[in-house]
DNA sequence: CCCGATTGCGTTTTT
DNA sequence: CGCAATCGGG
């Protein structure tokens, strides 16, 4: 018992073991959030406080979710798979699922991402003649989810003129399609299930007797409906409430644009009471010198609970500052820096870059290139967001729910079965007459579009007959076979990705099966693979009297449970994870990790701050927020850059630093001078500005951007900004430069992304627009540059 | 129906 | 500038 409870520090020790009371737990940065979180859950269970059933655990990724889960079991000999460990969509859906009929849903619902929504809406703006022009659907997402994050149903919502009128009435059009096709968007799985628990007693009840103890992970980031939820599980005022255990950290609290509500820190401490509230200050993540400049800068912040971290790590390297001319040239700065420290036997995988923008990574990408430095870039598509995966899932819940016209609608013509616009305005119009789904409507539709279709129906009928005996893993696999998919991406000629997703695809069904344990001891309880062998549930017969979810049924076959899989869980960015590279990515995605070298760069009033903050009310302190979390990713060394001229757009612009070196204690920083270049104006000391003026900063940035005199190289524009040394050197010597046009006997046209080596070697990277992408050697291909 | 051309847009993102 | 979505010709 003892062992789980040493090596924690005071304040760990005091958070880990407080009273079954409401206690808000502040967690710096690197200060052992988890592993607090985590702790007290064993400990808690360990002294038979509680039950792993009495307890409900709640983040906002699958990845924290997972984290806390592994170490849980690592912990305790016990299976952390039945517990309620999850993120709040994922918490919802499983209780949304298990009351389905009390919560108004078909049994097996689909859940729309934000993709699939936005396609949806699109669909019902079209369906009504709406102007999208006047009411463009992105405005309209936004719109329907805000309101329904903030926990308002159309009625709900204060309409002051015609336009907001408008809005709020395709908000409610929005809602009764998707019940009609038994379809749920990510803001609706909280939605509904925050008023099932508020409004069946029964159920509420239930839950409020069942979890104890509710943990929250990342209190900060929550959002208004999220808190709500939380209040109304914990049976908040109820005289029985659960002990609601949140860990947060204001200072990190960089989502506001997404309905993060930092306010719910100050407002659960108020209304709970709490009279447990503990800071975690011992960092153990950082240098001094890193650790000070992430206090000072924060301390700039006026609206904070307050924290300060400490560590014992000792000062450490100074952080190191450098201003580049341009963009190229801060990109080939940090490659002669990855070199050296790759050099001196760091990993690549330690270190990383980071950035405000996605859009800044291009000209580091490629620089890293032709360096021949591996890197890896987060972000992107994920896995079951790719079209083709999207596709075979279409296929697979149209076998689960005909009525789901998204999927209907995303596959009925693809591959292309001759089923034309046309044909698919009479469908639509067909369906809106009868007021039926589109499948449904099929039968109303005549001439030789209605067989095109009837033969799509039948289609679809022969798969779902022929999978209902067929595990998962083959029911995937033979849809994508039946479907054309597989044909047709054979006879694409850039198929073959999508071909090795698909079967990615099988495969993830496979290992799906084997993790969720739908194995064969599933199969001996109800056969839940064979949906024919369900006719009790078919019929919606569930057990109104167990509202344990535990006791009920399966309730989902491997099928719903995978397709909800997939969109609750878009799975990884990138698959070429391996080698060891150089990671790169936004300071947002950096959040929760650490490396020993980071570079934080476009540090730019502009860019970082970014100018868009200036609009919104508390878009400052977030900025700084987000400063502060990417200074804290680093361990041991700290880069921070800037440059003076950036082409953004495809236009040249200029930059001023950004105002956060004023806000970074002198002491811990170097400057370090660019070879070449005075840099008088820009050294510690001039220019400092004070806080207070922070309001009007968006016009502040313009005029400082006139005032402060260029004493360094003035940017002239064009080429001979921010080059590449070594480049420069091997375009005089090939003739070539990165970024050229030029033209093959053979391949055409094309653009030179890269040149690597020398002489006899020198190899070009050339995008061709007809043939793609290809290295040429320079020396035996013929090229004509072209101007 | 497919492909090339044109147009528009550009902060951050998980579920 | 680079991309994604949409448009229009063959």
């Amino acid at each position: 018992m003892s062992s789980l409870l040493a090596n924690l520090n005071a304040e760990q020790l005091a958070a880990v073991t407080l009273p079954d009371e409401p206690a808000l737990i502040l967690a710096g940065a690197g200060s052992g959030k988890t592993r607090v979180l985590t702790t007290r859950i064993a400990w808690l269970i360990q002294n038979g406080r509680v039950s792993p059933a009495g307890i409900l655990a709640v983040t906002f990724t699958n990845k924290a979710a997972k984290e806390m889960q592994t170490r849980l079991s690592s912990m305790l000999p016990i299976n952390t798979r039945g517990m309620w460990i999850g993120t709040f969509h994922g918490l919802c859906n499983r209780m949304l699922r298990a009351h389905f009929r009390d919560a108004g849903l078909p049994q097996t619902f689909a859940i729309l991402d934000s993709q699939d929504q936005l396609s949806a809406i699109k669909r019902l703006l079209k369906g009504l003649n709406v102007d999208d022009e006047k009411y463009p659907p992105k405005n309209l997402q936004y719109f329907i989810n805000n309101a329904k994050e903030q926990g308002l149903r159309p009625a709900d919502v204060e309409a002051n003129d015609d336009f907001n009128r408008r809005f709020v009435d395709l908000y409610a059009a929005y809602d009764e399609q998707c019940q009609r096709e038994g379809v749920v968007d990510f803001a609706e799985l909280l939605l509904r299930c925050y008023e099932l628990l508020r409004y069946n007693d029964a159920i509420r009840q239930h839950y409020q007797h069942r979890f104890r103890h509710v943990l929250v992970d990342e209190f900060q980031d929550t959002n208004v409906l999220q808190y709500q939820w939380l209040k109304l599980l914990a049976g908040y005022g109820s005289g029985n409430a659960a002990a609601v255990f949140a860990v947060g950290d204001d200072d990190q609290s960089i989502y506001a644009f997404r309905g993060a509500n930092v306010g719910n820190m100050r407002d659960f401490e108020q209304e709970f009471r709490v009279r447990h509230l503990i800071k975690l200050e011992q960092n153990y993540r950082s240098h001094g010198h890193i650790l000070d400049s992430a206090n000072h800068l924060i301390s700039h912040n006026a609206r904070r609970l307050g924290k300060n971290l400490r560590t014992d790590a000792g000062h450490g390297e100074p952080v190191r500052v450098f201003q580049a001319g341009s963009d190229g040239q801060e990109a080939s700065w940090i490659v002669e820096e990855i070199r050296d420290q790759i050099a001196q036997g760091m990993s690549r995988s330690e270190i990383a870059i980071l950035y405000r923008s996605n859009a800044q990574s291009r000209v580091i990408e490629h620089a890293l290139f032709s360096s021949g430095i591996p890197y890896r870039v987060y972000g992107g598509l994920r896995f079951f967001e790719r079209a083709e995966v999207k596709h075979a899932l279409a296929y697979l819940q149209l076998i689960e729910n005909p009525r789901n016209d998204a999927a209907f609608g995303r596959v009925v013509n693809f591959p292309t079965r001759g089923i034309g616009a046309k044909s698919l305005e009479v469908l639509q119009d067909a369906a809106r007459q009868y007021n039926c789904s589109l499948a449904e409507a099929v039968a109303y539709v005549p001439g030789k579009a209605g067989s095109s279709l009837g033969a799509f129906i039948r289609l679809i009928e022969q798969m779902r007959a022929e999978t209902s005996r067929m595990t998962l893993a083959q029911t995937v696999e033979y849809v994508t076979n039946t479907s054309g998919l597989m044909t047709h991406y054979q006879t694409e000629k850039e198929g073959q990705d999508r071909i090795e997703n698909l079967q990615e695809l099988v495969t993830a069904a496979q290992a799906f099966v084997v993790e969720e344990g739908y194995g064969l001891e599933a199969l001996g309880r109800m056969l839940p693979a064979n949906r024919d062998a369900m006719p009790a549930l078919a019929q919606g017969e569930q057990d109104q009297q167990v509202l344990d979810p535990e006791q009920l049924p399966v309730v989902m076959t491997p099928l719903v449970a995978f397709l909800t899989h997939a969109s609750l869980e878009a799975g990884d960015n990138q698959a070429q994870a391996g080698q060891d590279a150089v990671q790169m990515m936004t300071v947002h995605a950096a959040k929760g990790l650490e490396f020993n070298v980071v570079f934080i760069t476009g540090l730019e009033e502009g860019l970082f701050p970014h100018e868009n903050s200036a609009m919104e009310a508390d878009g400052l302190e977030e900025e700084r927020r987000l400063m502060y979390v990417a200074i804290t990713r680093a361990r041991a060394r700290l880069y921070l850059s800037f440059a003076q001229s950036r082409v953004l757009h495809g236009q040249m612009r200029y930059h001023v630093r950004s105002r956060f070196f004023e806000e970074l204690p002198e002491a811990s920083l170097k400057w370090i001078t660019p070879q070449g270049q005075a840099y008088g104006a820009y050294g510690s000391g001039s220019g400092r500005q004070s806080s207070e003026r922070e309001s009007a900063w968006g016009r502040d940035w313009f005029k400082r951007a006139e005032d402060v005199p260029y004493t360094g190289v003035k940017p002239t524009g064009g080429m001979d900004t921010g080059k590449n040394y070594a480049e420069e050197k091997r375009a005089a010597a090939t003739g070539f430069r990165v970024g050229q046009s030029v033209f093959h006997n053979k391949f055409g046209e094309g653009k030179i992304k890269a040149l690597e080596g020398e002489g006899a070697d020198a190899r070009a990277n050339i995008d061709f627009k007809r043939h793609g992408t290809k290295w040429l050697a320079l020396s035996v291909a013929k090229l004509d540059a072209i101007d």
